[in-house]
DNA sequence: GATGAATGAGATTTCATTCAT
DNA sequence: TATGAATGAAATCTCATTCAT
């Protein structure tokens, strides 16, 4: 049939990984339109053109492509974070490049969503409960325990911090979404500041 | 026969305010436990106990309980915001008596949510997104408005800083329930020293 | 309490019978706007002002108030027919005045239920399927079975006759009251007409 | 593994069409048992032996299959009527041929549809008011307006004159299917003469 | 692997009827 | 008797999933 070593790079599998990203692609869309819970298997198939049955070749379930699209975006993003992580010599460094990678992120996602929009509907926001922005917090939230590990960042509560700059970046980067022009280093900049002035002002945990 | 005097007190109007308790009390549970998109009316009404139809008597949809719970938080907890706008002598004032509040309020929610919960259930996390505390959030949200709209807040993005102080409450509230024993006052304290630390290191904005 | 022979004139009979009438009256609206399947005993009582539970003390279901409705109008025009029947002197007259009988009916039915419509709707059409026309019908039938077996008819197939005459009337009706205005002795003139000349056409049964 | 031509006779589509089939049937059976308005989605499709769902495979509600049965009819009785209309020399051919061909068609129809009844039911009548009378009756009407517009008829009042040959004829046919043996030519005589004897005595109308 | 019809559990909602007050 | 809330059977419809082709 096929030597053992093949690379996808037969019609079949060209076909195969076409149709995967296909039904990716209409589920990133679909949850972002409407939310995990109110979408339906039939909402994201309806959107590829493929048969009904054909999802349950790919994936054996809504929840399964939920996951696919989380470790996907995660994938994206944990190098950035890595690499911010990584390379900065201090905390501030490491907030400062973390948080301008996330909101360059979103604001790309945005974008890759807002695209897609049919014009003149009523402009549904897109949902923030999206696999991406899940998947890149559980990066980040790793990445701030790993930093306040590492001894950069002062000996704070660990997990609050962590939910409080998540919190607050993703809430400024959605109000950043709603105005024209976009503007990713201004939110940014907000978002550091306040995360950077807020944790000097914090008291210091004896772990 | 009956009284000159009778008030609505009569067995039928106890009935039917107890009902529409149980049906609340259940929505609460239930929101909390699924979500909103997730819960169905199916769920809430076996909770109760009562008969399916029993529920389209008090309310005509999911959505409406939703609203009437949003509707009993905002009224139980617009009252203390507003004491705290009124009586805050500056900014400072305004959010140590306003997050401590939330944060009261949350702990308070949680336990009576708590206490309906059956036991042995898979753990389910308090929802964000429940009509509580979105209802509740809009106050703050306002309240914040205005705070910097009577000057006695640095003149900062109005939205912004809106936007952060509510994400970050909302979810270093949702760690501190998460903790034993809960600790509103230490989760307050981080809350309000990572506000106002932000805050003074925030851009300000000429408008 | 009462003594046993109280006629039907106390406070609590008066309104007995007020209330009897009040949800004959709104079946019959009822039934005449949606038919007997569509309509529901809620549309019934909502019309009357009643309590539902009311309407048990009178009706023991949707099916009886039909009934009631129905020997109602029975019980009214079974007296004009019996005249008609019986000071008729053959078989033209008879179906003359029988015929014209029913158009003043049906024109006067129709009346009674548009006054009752609220303006400005589609103006749906009176049901043909009403109890009272049912019940009429019934009358009608019977007075023309008799009416042959009197040798006042030619005999001829009776049931055949009696379905062609019912037909004729009751959907020559139901074009009447659609024209404006409504002419009550064309219409007759036309169905009688129709039937005498019919009838003469028709082949002797030999019974 | 297929041949070249395959023709949509698939094992699929073969099954597709019998349970298209198989609604219909059990839809004409039911609505004949019932009545439209009393009829359900349920009824139907337990008739079936499908899953519920299938039935929305087909048809999107009890109303869309009442419209597939009323096209089916009228698409099998238009063009019999429409022969007799066309080869009518007079007005009397044309009544004659069309009042036998109605009473013909309806004694199969009645035949096809009483071999579907399960037995020993409570006897239902066949209801008036079948999507296959309605569309067959509007055939009618048009063709007695024709007939009377091209001058083949007298001129009198086309309306009430096609509402009384439609009624006559489908209530004679009521009564018709009621009789054993089904006696199609006995009927349609009664009924070609009740009209013909009807129209000659009938009031000319000057337009 | 792709297809799409069939399945049937389950969600929403209505409504006749009962029954405590 | 009048009331109107409670009841629960039943109807409509959706949707994840299976499976024959």
């Amino acid at each position: 049939m096929a030597t053992l070593l093949t690379l996808p790079t037969g019609k079949r599998e060209l076909n195969k990984a076409a149709n995967r990203l296909a039904i990716l692609d209409a589920a990133r869309a679909v949850f972002g339109d409407l939310g995990y819970d109110a979408a339906t298997v039939r909402d994201i198939i309806r959107r590829t053109g493929l048969a009904s049955g054909t999802f349950y070749n790919y994936y054996r379930s809504k929840e399964e492509v939920f996951e696919a699209l989380a470790d996907d975006a995660a994938a994206r993003f944990r190098p950035i974070l890595r690499t911010q992580y990584e390379a900065a010599p201090d905390f501030v460094a490491y907030i400062n490049g973390a948080v301008r990678a996330y909101f360059a992120f979103a604001a790309e996602e945005y974008e890759r969503w807002e695209a897609k929009r049919p014009l003149n509907e009523p402009q549904p926001l897109m949902r923030r409960d999206t696999p991406e922005t899940n998947a890149v917090f559980d990066e980040v939230r790793n990445s701030i325990h790993g930093v306040i590990h590492r001894g950069d960042a002062p000996p704070v509560d660990a997990d609050y911090l962590a939910a409080a700059c998540i919190a607050l970046v993703r809430d400024i980067a959605e109000q950043m979404v709603r105005r024209r022009p976009i503007d990713v280093d201004g939110a940014a900049e907000f978002a550091v500041q306040m995360i950077l002035g807020g944790v000097s002002a914090l008291p210091i945990v004896k772990p």
